[in-house]
DNA sequence: CATGCTATTCAACGTTTGTTGAATACACAA
DNA sequence: TTGTGTATTCAACAAACGTTGAATAGCATG
């Protein structure tokens, strides 16, 4: 990261601190001094704090929604004709988060945080989260739909909510697991959370939304 | 709200606020114009500014605990001496939360979106929430190990997160999924999100923690 | 009425905030 | 070398921040 450019060490360490703060809990000054910067230069680059802070959400989204299609095109492939069931979709909407955060940047675990910010959150939630995500999770929804013939869409939305308000928990990655469990489970553990997580949301879906053609 | 005294209006108002922007995006100036009061009275009444956002988290979580309690209490009784099932458990965890969102009372909706804010969050989430709840949630381990009798400990605990995520999701009442589901689903239909997320819930749990004995 | 205690306001403090305009450094083309 | 545009720093701004000490009001009890 110092061999970055400075543009780019803002991002970093904006990503940084965001994640770990708020966009209200850290001060330009704190982002500058992280990035060894002078302040103006993020005002220079980024414009207003806001820009900044929507600079740094957008700049990943595309990979994160390109993994995924890609993972669900492959998972429709090994499928072939019998069509998708439930287990392979969910694990294709959850795996390239895995991989995300085991690929040792820790880049990537501070974004997933900030997002497990925003999701939960009145204020930024609904808009950005929207912007970003609402239209590949759209297929997702689509392909659910054609495994669970039998659903009402009210169900897979809903369904889709819990898998969310699950998801992005673990993003967080609060700790608050490790101490519940008195070191049994750990918050960064991700093989385990996501061994854990795909085939709890799998079920909840089957139970909720019809089991037939499953 | 307009006859409490002075010191409850600024708990209420402060709880709207934090539930809304967060610890780091209120003022206490905020705060103090929207209870009618002097700035300085906050300070007077709750000490630092961090003193009153654990005055406010902390006012109502012992009457969401007793709640629990005496729903788990009362699902043992009515469960007799083949013991409890996984879903009376969960409907006992969750239905209290229901409740008290449809009271009509305000205070009682900020203050579940606050919680969704601290649960999610990795600067303030781990040890507030531990303290305020980790004691109950317990004891609603220790039933579902007995509901669960071929659980593995860290198995629960996983579980568990990921029906805390979803909980907290709801809480948040981001709108998002009103978004995603063109106005099918809206997050402020609580009895919606609970009858969907109880059965999601159990699901999971029987899923990844044994189907024996249930 | 006087006394004492709590609640509330007033006024001000020293910092810190996001943002900006001018000044400087840097890279590269002519 | 000179010129030009971008990148970066410097210095400063007005506004807003949390907090505090002293002053005032309210209200019981004596």
């Amino acid at each position: 990261m110092k061999s970055a450019s400075k543009r780019d060490r803002i991002l970093d360490t904006a990503e940084i601190l965001f994640a770990e703060r708020g966009f209200d809990g850290v001060t330009l000054r704190q982002i500058a001094e992280g990035a060894n910067v002078d302040v103006a230069l993020a005002s220079y680059h980024f414009g207003k704090k806001l820009d900044l802070f929507r600079a740094v959400f957008m700049r990943r989204a595309p990979e994160i929604n390109s993994a995924r299609r890609e993972a669900l095109e492959q998972a429709k492939q090994a499928a072939g004709e019998q069509g998708l069931t439930v287990e392979p979709i969910i694990e294709a909407f959850l795996r390239p988060l895995e991989l995300a955060q085991e690929t040792g940047d820790k880049g990537w675990e501070n974004y997933l945080a900030l997002i497990a910010y925003i999701n939960n959150s009145p204020y930024w939630g609904q808009q950005m989260m929207s912007e970003a995500f609402d239209e590949l999770v759209e297929e997702f929804i689509d392909a659910l739909r054609a495994a669970l013939p039998n659903a009402q869409d009210s169900d897979l939305y809903w369904c889709y909510n819990n898998l969310s308000g699950a998801l992005t928990l673990t993003f967080a990655r609060t700790g608050r697991i490790d101490h519940l469990s008195k070191g049994l489970c750990r918050s960064d553990d991700f093989r385990a959370a996501y061994d854990h997580m795909i085939p709890f949301v799998a079920a909840g879906f089957r139970e909720v939304c019809g089991k037939h053609n499953d």
